[in-house]
DNA sequence: CGCCATATTGATCGGGGTCAACGGCTGTGG
DNA sequence: CCACAGCCGTTGACCCCGATCAATATGGCG
């Protein structure tokens, strides 16, 4: 059963080792699961949910309307990822997480949340770790907007998420990933136009750092990709340096 | 004694109560206090460093440098602000932060926070939203980078720095605040150059939004600021709802 | 007073937005 | 089975926001 709760385990130890005990309270946190379409809200900016969700399979996002139709897409969300902890704290939520394919998410009550970190604040830790590597991930983000030109930012991206999916498992032979993502979505995350994507990958193609073909890039210079992007995998804290990892008895 | 330490509680009692002997151990958190001028780094980014800051006085900036030279700022730190409390967790700095007028900023062992956290859980809490405040505010700079061009932009920055300020006391007869940042900075915040922000605010001026004389800002024209920004200061959780708050005995 | 950092202004250039047309793919209904 | 409609990606033409370069105030500060 829930095959896949693991891969929140497997998240949360990339930063903190949890006791077996830890483990399991968590595993069972998951009440039940709850499959959502393409194009789908999880949850909606302003609102305030009383249940937390773990991605079990598929990608989300988290976004932002503005006035005029625009959409800002702030981050994207893989399995293991915990999407609405924000609410948990501060009971509301700043802003959307919406699907991009189909999705699987473990339902773990509020109440059920708050429980087990009372009763185990190494829990609450990893917890609190993961929306810091949140924060982190989006204060990248920033500096990829701000003073990256398209080229760059599209490849910076790319190195961002082979690595997440690496980490996750979901890399095949090394360098070759499913992208479930439009342009059109694509350029919502990178402040561009979808025109503008669309000649951009096309130079990335050209250039022979990927290809891509049909729901699926392989990247084929890793080395020149990640210089492209100006990436370096750092600010992610999944590699090998662990943070305090040290500190499990 | 540090008159000033204040400032983190009332911060941190915009989204969680404290209890009064939850006030006195934070206060009492704070060994000394330290000064910087302007331009000086409190922290550098990979560095793992062992003593917290909170913010007396001054303001300071997150940052983060790329190649050929460029930086990014991620955002503004003010009086009350905890400056890396995400070093305490993750053990080592995803990004730098420098002073950008003098600043003071009491000094708060690693060791004694921890301490404090596993004592006093709701400050634990506390300091939790701390952080996810802040990633909120990324998330909303992302969205300001990606979708808003300049003007509205600039805007926008002025209207969340003057709810900040004001939340903290430092907004005079309203609506006018110091402004201590040059329009490099605010051009490295913004993602833009120099020569355009000097245009920008110019044309800020024109419109009668604001006025600038000398270190300081005052809004003229606060509905249209906003609106011209497209700002809601719901993301900076400050405000009259005040999240889960109902929660202290 | 001269020096340096900052702000302003002008001129020019280019990255990327916008508009538009077109081709490929998938799904749906006659 | 085919016709048609959407959605998505691609390509071209054109334009504008904002970068860049450069020169000129402005204003502390030694």
């Amino acid at each position: 059963m829930r095959p896949n709760a693991q891969t929140l385990i497997r998240k949360l130890e990339h930063v903190t080792l949890l006791a077996d005990e830890e483990k399991q309270v968590l595993i069972e946190a998951v009440v039940r699961t709850r499959d959502l379409r393409p194009n789908e809200d999880l949850i909606r900016e302003g609102e305030q949910p009383t249940d937390r969700h773990v991605i079990l399979e598929g990608v989300l996002c988290r976004y932002k309307l503005l006035h005029e139709g625009k959409r800002q897409i702030t981050g994207f969300q893989i399995a293991g990822d915990l999407c609405d902890l924000c609410g948990l704290l501060m009971g509301r939520m700043d802003h959307s997480v919406g699907t991009l394919t189909p999705v699987t998410v473990g339902v773990i009550p509020h109440q059920t949340l708050r429980r087990i970190m009372e009763c185990h604040p190494r829990v609450a830790e990893a917890l609190w770790q993961e929306t810091l590597i949140d924060a982190s991930i989006a204060r990248e983000w920033i500096a990829n907007l701000g003073r990256r030109k398209a080229y760059q930012r599209l490849a910076h991206l790319l190195c961002e998420m082979s690595v997440r999916l690496k980490a996750i498992g979901q890399v095949t032979d090394g360098m070759s990933f499913e992208w479930p993502l439009t342009q059109g979505e694509v350029a919502d995350a990178m402040g561009l136009s979808t025109v503008h994507v669309s000649r951009t990958l096309q130079q990335l193609r050209v250039e022979g750092l990927v290809i891509t073909q049909g729901d699926e890039i392989r990247v084929l210079d890793w080395d020149r990709l990640q210089e492209a992007g100006d990436f370096t995998p750092d600010y992610l804290f999944l590699g090998s340096d662990l943070g305090n990892r040290g500190r499990y008895p």
